[in-house]
DNA sequence: ACAGGTTGTTGACCTCTGGTCGATAAGCTA
DNA sequence: TAGCTTATCGACCAGAGGTCAACAACCTGT
């Protein structure tokens, strides 16, 4: 019998994206590792050999999620804070739209209340906070800028939830509603916005 | 040997009462329908007689953790719409930083995405959405509307975790923040709030 | 007080799941 | 082509979710 073989990368990747295409469409606990094995094709041992349990699994693809999600809404290192604020949020929700599962399925998904789960969605929420701390000039918010543009970052996720649920408003004008609100925190909060 | 009898109902809530105490501690997958039983001081055939499934416990426990939430939120009946606003927010967080795990729990619980699961949560956000629609007569908002105040509740939501998370803001401060919030977003997505 | 029926409750059982481990064989190197 | 490294697998295990027929509390009528 032939097996193939693959370099430790190349399975790696091959089970995150079997991973992938099941995660964003079943719940956690309603399928089985049996069956991702399966579908990518080989052996249950093996895939226990690449993730030791099925927690990390899922854990791992979530994080390839969010590394993706980041990676395309980078912001344009040139542009002025607000440029770069606009246009991060179009390329956030071109992403959120044309990756809606997977989208969903980091900020709604999770295991019930398992913290390392939970810290993936909340290590993207505190990368997208930097960014936009560093775009402002912060180093160490106070109380209530932090929680105001924690709130804000709420905003725009249940905001784009709702938006590509029912997919009946403009992306330019969700885009200036948010820029809109995220300006008016700054200002409610406190903050100064960077002299361009 | 003396098994005590309780009726339907007693028992049911019993078992609600071990699994919320279960579900605000542990992940989903992290305990069994075993321990659950067992802490119950019942069989596991007594649980599964009740709910049918492990999924339907743990819907059924969020289900009236968010029916708590709801009953402890509810509006002042009397008051004026801005009035109602500000009450049902202070209601909220104090709910919020008394019952944390449960908060918690419901909001960034779930298992993977789980629809019936997921929906519960949102049926919360609904229901509050419902009110404020409400409270501010509309019937079928327009979807800026919709969007806008869809993006407040999550704002609201990610600005209570990250206030008890940190503890380090005054109530009456985040309350003010939120209420202005609220103002502002109702008056950008050209809604008219109802004449006292 | 007791017989009888209703039904809350259980122990035993089954299948499948997450996870382990020694053995195998594919592919590189000399 | 021999030999070594290591990616891969088959077989196994304890425990999980879930089922079922049987049992025994409690209520009712006499």
């Amino acid at each position: 019998m032939k097996v193939l073989r693959l370099a430790p990368a190349t399975r790696r990747a091959q089970l995150l994206e079997v991973g992938r295409s099941i995660f964003t469409e079943r719940p956690y606990d309603d399928f089985s590792m049996d069956q991702v094995a399966d579908l990518a094709g080989v052996s249950k041992a093996l895939l226990f050999h690449y993730f030791p349990t099925k927690r990390d699994f899922y854990a791992a693809v979530l994080e390839e999620a969010v590394g993706e999600m980041l990676a395309l809404t980078e912001p344009e290192p040139g542009a002025t804070s607000e440029e770069q604020l606009q246009i991060g949020l179009e390329r956030y929700l071109d992403y959120v739209s044309s990756h809606s599962p997977a989208y969903v399925a980091v900020l709604r998904g999770g295991v019930g209340a398992d913290p390392k789960i939970a810290g993936i969605a909340e290590g993207f929420r505190q990368a997208m906070l930097d960014r936009i701390s560093t775009a402002l000039g912060l180093d160490a918010p106070a109380p209530a800028q932090r929680v105001a543009v924690r709130g804000w970052i709420g905003m725009v996720e249940a905001a784009s939830l709702d938006w590509i649920e029912h997919g009946d408003m403009a992306r330019a004008d969700l885009v200036q509603l948010l820029v809109a609100a995220f300006t008016w925190v700054v200002e409610l909060a406190g903050i100064e916005p960077p002299q361009r």
